[in-house]
DNA sequence: GTAAGCCTTCCAGCGTGCTGTAAGGTCAAG
DNA sequence: CTTGACCTTACAGCACGCTGGAAGGCTTAC
């Protein structure tokens, strides 16, 4: 299988997967004569697999550690369940810090309807924006 | 005031305070003969603007926008208002990708622990995160 | 033989908000 | 007169996940 192939069948682009290569991701592949990358139908699993992997949150270096166990002949769960821990963790203080943005931002909103313009000073640059 | 004084006063290093010139966040400020920025007392204020609108989730370049009202001398109480309102909307989607992310982590973390490594199949690289 | 459509490598750039470094000018104290 | 602390500009690079383009080689069809 060339990279086009394996581009269609997967959905990426060939410039991603070249580029997943080229991070470790990917293994090298076999080449022909001619230097075209030649694909066994396996690694279309590692692909679909780099993509759930990143539909949970995990990036591609979390995914190339992952990867490097099963080339390594080695199974990665204990690792990977690490690492979703961490994710859920990281991603829990995130919602927490966009929820209180959010909060901030609905009460400055409520506020401002009661401000009025003329009355904004302008080396505040806007009052709706209070001074911390 | 210098910029070094201006720095340490705004708690921003001279460098933010030279790239928020840069991009017309900041106006361009006088200068001395030798060509040192001089400071008015006034640009204090903005700077610290600048903070609280970061603090509430606004880019550099939506912060540009507001300023530049200030500039003209003009009141940017509306537009700030729907910046302010549209920000909201989009931490409310954030929050809500995240959450749906975080729900299918823990689910995979559940899940994690019924699962023997010793089924784990190599050609899934992971049976923890299951294919799309 | 030549055109179309693949493939290759390498280098650059996107956006965001800066930081680091180099190479040089200025200013006050000793 | 020199030292050190400040200032200036300009260019590069960080993370992240790619994408685009240039310049060239391979393969197949006509």
């Amino acid at each position: 299988m060339r990279i086009g192939e394996l581009a269609e069948r997967t959905g990426l682009s060939t410039k991603a997967l070249r580029y997943y290569e080229s991070i470790g991701v990917l293994p090298e592949p076999a080449r022909t004569r001619s230097g075209y990358r030649e694909y066994s139908t396996e690694v279309e699993d590692v692909v679909r697999f780099v993509r759930s992997a990143q539909a949970v949150g995990l990036t591609l270096g979390e995914i190339r550690e992952i990867v490097a166990y099963r080339y390594r002949g080695e199974v990665p769960c204990a690792h990977v369940v690490d690492l979703i821990r961490r994710r859920a963790t990281a991603i829990d203080e995130q919602i927490a810090a966009l929820e209180q943005t959010r909060t901030e931002l609905r009460r400055l909103e409520r506020r401002a309807r009661s401000l009025r313009p003329e009355d904004c000073a302008p080396t505040l640059v806007c009052h709706v924006i209070p001074r911390r």
